[in-house]
DNA sequence: AAGCGATGTGTGACCGGTCACAACGTATGG
DNA sequence: CCATACGTTGTGACCGGTCACACATCGCTT
């Protein structure tokens, strides 16, 4: 490749300088028991001198697994940078990969090329498992793993076509707790911005506002986005005060999407939470950052990255994975938006 | 590994079933001419029929290459996800690297142990290139790569002992301009929160600072921090108020730690910019969303990945590097806040 | 003294690809 | 009609490790 890039040492080069063969060698290398205290240190100190570190890919090949675990976002690369809640569960799942000593990988799929490219790149035992974060519900990745019979869990609820063991909170009951909250505080005319319903998270989110809203519910009052971003938030809002001024309360389906609507408030001279009460979704950073702060649902996020890592560390360890799928607590936090 | 993992096809169970030999299989896997078409349409329903998927170590192993490439930081896992900065230099690596079809994989460095882990997993040919992002001045890191001679280019200005590629920004230049607009305004106390001195980039910056301030420099309006953080911006701002009460001006190292100060200002009573007047460094998104906007030094963090990725191309395509480095213009952005 | 288990070491096959080379038509040109 | 070139294919060696097995040595028991 480069000019001339000096050929690497490999474990032969290294039984030579010490005088004994590649077996002992790989011994020493692996930390097996049956080695003399002789040849470990010749060894030793052959390695030393000759410059030797072991061929990832050719251990690899022969042991036929690799030590190693990817992460996979299925969001643009901005969002997953942007996301706080993706960022928790990374941390989550990284502390625990982390302690077994697997090396975790990110992989974030942006477009329909990133898909085959990752698809491609796991195919090859790159990877002993993976958690996998925001699946859209009709994700050829999915699929994918499960033709290559690679370990995964996905962090939220997988397709019910899909049977892939997952964590994953109850979306549908938070949705529904937040919003009651909201019209317990007398608010009359409240509306909904509803993001990413091409997934679990967003689809469920709608439908738990829709159950607290009973006959109230009015479509009109609802504004989509596609994601979960803070300028979403910003013109879903905007767009939301001009289809009925009179709105006094809303439910944004993420801390983020609640930012912008913040934002957006208070650019059209709305008080919050005196004229408007907001409520957002995640209890991520966000929620401390605004103003006023948000009252929002808490999610475990860290705490789902680490169970998902977990389930993947199990099935490695060849336990048969649960299908039923593993919900984590949320609760309501009160503070100053509504 | 799993109880029953049934084996994956291999390339010689194509070339069986589509009654050619394994080398035909790899020449039409390969895309390489010198194929008859009959040869080549039974390849590829053999392909498909016993369901063949190429074992990317196997290739990697036989052809010393991955096609992946790094993206090292060295960072606590928090910040890799709090920091903008890094976010844009990810995105703009993420953008060259796709276009050439190279897989990116994000390690993250966080502890002392996951130094040792990411240099084993370096160590195996698992990445061909690497952009290594704010390396410490004695990053160990940095040698690893010398060993292995895998090309990397680092994203910020790396110590003189080490002969390695790199782009970055005059961190010097641009905060003493920051600091010369801060003047301008009329402050007469100006404070500096200075963050990350072991790197390159704090250190500058305070150099810089000290450049534009002359005389007038005083060391005891420098607080301190390990790293750029919103929290570090607003305890250091407390500080930075009990030191001297009377501070009018406050240069912070970072957007991040500028947001901090803000609300540590707000909290303390003071008003910005009539009271205070601050500015902060990188243009982030952190700028943007601040009460007020931030007056700061842009730095084109996208176009630092999209160049660094560039260089480690250019690297492997076999072109000599400079080690001159490659240094991105910077420029004030006056907004509210000073 | 023979038998046995524990310890230590070497060897060859194998993991799943790639690649250089040899070999074999078949068409072309002298 | 033979030499040559070109297109196409198969073969064996190789990449750098691991692993099962064979074998040697030694101390201890019976």
């Amino acid at each position: 490749m480069a000019t001339t890039r000096p050929r690497r040492a490999t474990i032969r080069d290294v039984a030579l300088e010490a005088g004994v063969s590649r077996g002992t060698v790989s011994r020493v290398l692996n930390g097996e028991p049956y080695v003399s205290a002789e040849a470990r240190v010749a060894i030793e100190r052959a390695i030393a001198s000759v410059g030797y570190v072991p061929n990832t890919a050719a251990r690899n090949l022969a042991t036929q697994r690799s030590r190693a675990v990817g992460f996979l976002v299925h969001e643009p690369h901005a969002l997953f940078l942007e996301d706080p809640n993706i960022g928790a569960i990374l941390l989550g799942a990284n502390r625990v990969l982390s302690g077994s000593d697997l090396q975790m990988v990110s992989l974030v799929i942006d477009s329909e090329r990133d898909s085959r490219r990752v698809e491609r790149y796991l195919s090859g035992g790159f990877v002993d498992g993976a958690v996998i974060v925001s699946a859209r519900q009709e994700d050829s990745l999915l699929s994918a793993f499960g033709r290559l019979s690679i370990p995964a869990t996905i962090v939220g609820r997988p397709p019910a076509s899909v049977r892939v063991p997952w964590v994953g909170i109850d979306n549908r009951g938070a949705a529904r707790a937040i919003t009651e909250h909201l019209v317990g505080t007398g608010r009359r005319r409240i509306g909904m911005l509803a993001v990413a319903l091409d997934r679990d998270s967003g689809a469920d989110r709608l439908a738990g506002f829709r159950d607290a809203m009973g006959d109230r519910f009015d479509r009109h009052l609802v504004v989509e986005r596609p994601l979960y971003e803070y300028t979403a938030g910003r013109s879903a809002m905007e767009e939301l005060l001009e289809r009925d001024p009179t709105v006094d309360g809303v439910f944004a389906a993420s801390d983020a999407v609640a930012a912008g609507a913040l934002d957006a408030l208070r650019a059209a001279g709305r008080r919050v939470p005196d004229d408007v009460g907001v409520v957002g979704f995640d209890d991520s950073s966000w929620a401390q950052r605004s103003q006023p702060q948000l009252t929002t649902v808490h999610q475990p996020a860290r705490l789902l990255g680490e169970r998902a890592a977990e389930s993947v560390l199990a099935q490695l360890r060849g336990e048969e994975p649960s299908l039923d799928g593993t919900i984590l607590e949320t609760h309501v936090v009160v503070r100053g938006s509504a």
